[in-house]
DNA sequence: TAAGCTAACGCAACCGGTTGCGTAGACAAA
DNA sequence: TTTGTCTACGCAACCGGTTGCGTTAGCTTA
């Protein structure tokens, strides 16, 4: 229970007046006896056999049967029972996301953004294959490779979308040895010694294009002294876009300072208080590249806190396109990530590796979009 | 597919080279084959009933042979079979969210990131119940009620979360006839005929009194002609905030004017674009009260672009909490919902129906909070 | 030593579908 | 009438656990 005042319906403006008593007495039986095939078999006065294939269409059952079955069953409101069909397919049809952004206590502050566009690829993608899709939150330390053990292991869903790869991430050697059917949002396993005897898919934005470009974008305005916030080493996506800035630089031949690539936390409060350090300097960087639309947010408060115009003079630069930043004052320049379409091509990608028929290429790199805006272009 | 440009892998820098058919010869066959309490009980020696009594540490066993089994069943990394235990117990221990915000085509332009919000709080809580979390999308028109017939009827689950209900909603009526558990996120059925007999638990945050405490606070500012942008008339959440914005009206003796409070769609452009019109008036308002966040977002917009300083001489306020008022010029005065609490007390309250001991208060309103920033306030 | 009791475990049915195989019955051909 | 064929459907095992009840071995008690 949090802070929040909570009162009862009864003090509610205009609701009806149900005690728990009262609703305990109401509350129906839980609906135990649905229909099963057998009930319906009986009814038909045929074998349970005659009814599973009549009502699959098995053309060896007489369409009229086969009618007369089916007829029956709607009438009752039959529904095939998951449990028993999953029982016998070795299959469940179910696949699961693990995603830490589900835990409330990841020090993001607010919730992902990412994450529930991600979710609705894939959940559009799932059904249109027939599949469910489980929700699962990432355990970490002793219990991280428990929640994959039990979700595959025991057949809880047929196989799993991984999300926020790290190097050397040790849920792929485990999930290779137990021949866990998976697929990563995120780069594989180049790092792994096995790396080219990685079988498994992976599809993911191409973060250092990305943030190459957007530096790339910025050089291409006169800045010289570019900063880079943000990240700090755990994930892929990270280092990628660190790597990209790094190699824009290197395209342009133009010096690598350390001390302007400053790895922080995921807030905007890191955003910001990073920025007012920078600021501070005796030669302050002429523009900011962030790691992510949270932090330049900060990033941009901190700037107009202090004064400072953000735009051709001094530019800032985000990622991710998340919808916040065409909001901001001036809108921020980003590079947007089609989540949207990750999330489908995960989910094709891992129905290909159920069906046993991987795809013919299982290694999808998505560009991002260079969205120039009022904080690197001006008014 | 997007109109992205779609590279494949070889052609990404440092990538290992692995065709689809390199990977189809690689790809392992699928673990079909994990261990069943059959073949520990054939390696222990002893009858399968043995061994899953063991494993339940059945006190009938004795502590020696209980051991040696479950000692067995870890070293064979031995997982029961959550189909077959499910098909036993006629029970799932899986919930499902129904929500719209999944569908890619809602028009809500960018992901909705209540959603996140609400779904950390259900994951959160099914898992210290031990239930898993399935995502539904919802339908409409005619196969609306197909999803709940499907996931429940089909025992994909053993309950379900409802989301933006709607006065009339005919799923409570499809739901109760079935006797189908579930919660609602969300009024329930008062204006049904049968109201006070509507057997099943919802939760809600108090739109109405939201409202009535925004409004208030305006009018506390001094502000006589307040503007109400937005919703329509389908959910409860919309009809709800209006008439606290006019009960806030009432309770000041202030006239409500019907051209002050004006319907619009749920994107910030429809914020903009109205707030435009307002401005054009020759005597426009001199505050805003947006249904939520996001359509503020545009009414701070359109007021920045038409030269209006937004703070106490023309306010602005929100509704929802969402992350991204505070980091708007000037910040935004909103309502926070306490999304992540709702999300704990719906599966608390559904997995007490599911245990057929319905919660002592089965109707739990939560009180959003007023957070006063410079949108209302200044600076 | 036989009857009685309990601890320890096996047997078999069951949950709700699926499926390989067998067979009864209808009908045609010999 | 007998043999053969094909259609329409039944029988029973099976998926992987769970559970009520029965049985056996071993020990105590009369």
């Amino acid at each position: 229970m949090t802070t929040q005042e909570q009162h009862k319906a009864s003090a509610g403006p205009n609701e009806p007046q149900q005690s728990g008593e009262q609703l305990r007495q109401m509350l129906p039986e839980l609906n135990t006896a649905r229909p099963t095939i057998a009930e319906i078999a009986r009814r038909a006065g045929v074998n349970k056999s005659t009814v599973s294939r009549a009502l699959r269409d098995d053309p060896s059952i007489p369409q009229a049967t086969r009618q007369r079955i089916q007829d029956l069953a709607a009438q009752l409101n039959y529904v095939p029972n998951a449990s028993a069909r999953h029982l016998n397919h070795a299959r469940t049809d179910t696949i699961a996301l693990v995603s830490r952004a589900l835990n409330l206590d990841t020090g993001a502050g607010s919730a992902d953004p990412f994450l529930v566009e991600l979710l609705a690829g894939i959940a559009d993608e799932a059904a249109s294959h027939h599949f469910d899709v489980l929700l699962v939150r990432a355990e970490e330390g002793e219990r991280e490779l428990g929640v994959y053990q039990r979700i595959l292991g025991g057949r809880h869903a047929d196989g799993v979308i991984l999300t926020d790869l790290r190097p050397n991430d040790h849920r792929l050697a485990y999930l290779c040895r137990h021949r866990y059917p998976h697929v990563l949002f995120g780069r594989s396993a180049e790092d792994l010694a096995e790396a080219r005897l990685y079988p498994y898919p992976w599809a993911e934005v191409d973060n250092r294009s990305g943030a190459r470009i957007g530096t790339e974008h910025l050089i291409g305005l006169g800045h010289r002294r570019i900063a880079f916030i943000g990240g700090g080493d755990t994930y892929h996506w990270e280092r990628d876009r660190r790597a990209g800035y790094r190699e824009a630089l290197a395209r342009a031949n133009l010096p690598y300072d350390p001390r302007l690539c400053i790895p922080s936390g995921i807030s905007q409060k890191d955003g910001y208080l990073l920025t007012q350090q920078l600021l501070s300097w005796e030669e302050p960087p002429t523009a900011i590249f962030a790691i992510s639309d949270v932090l330049a947010v900060g990033v941009m408060r901190a700037a107009l806190d202090a004064g400072v115009q953000v735009g051709p003079a001094f530019s800032v630069i985000g990622f991710d396109g998340l919808g916040l930043g065409s909001y901001l004052t001036p809108p921020l320049t980003t590079l947007r990530q089609p989540i949207n379409e990750v999330g489908r091509i995960l989910v094709q990608l891992l129905c290909a590796v159920l069906r046993g028929t991987p795809p013919e290429e299982p290694h999808v790199f998505l560009q991002p979009e260079l969205i120039v805006r009022a904080s690197t272009r001006g008014y």
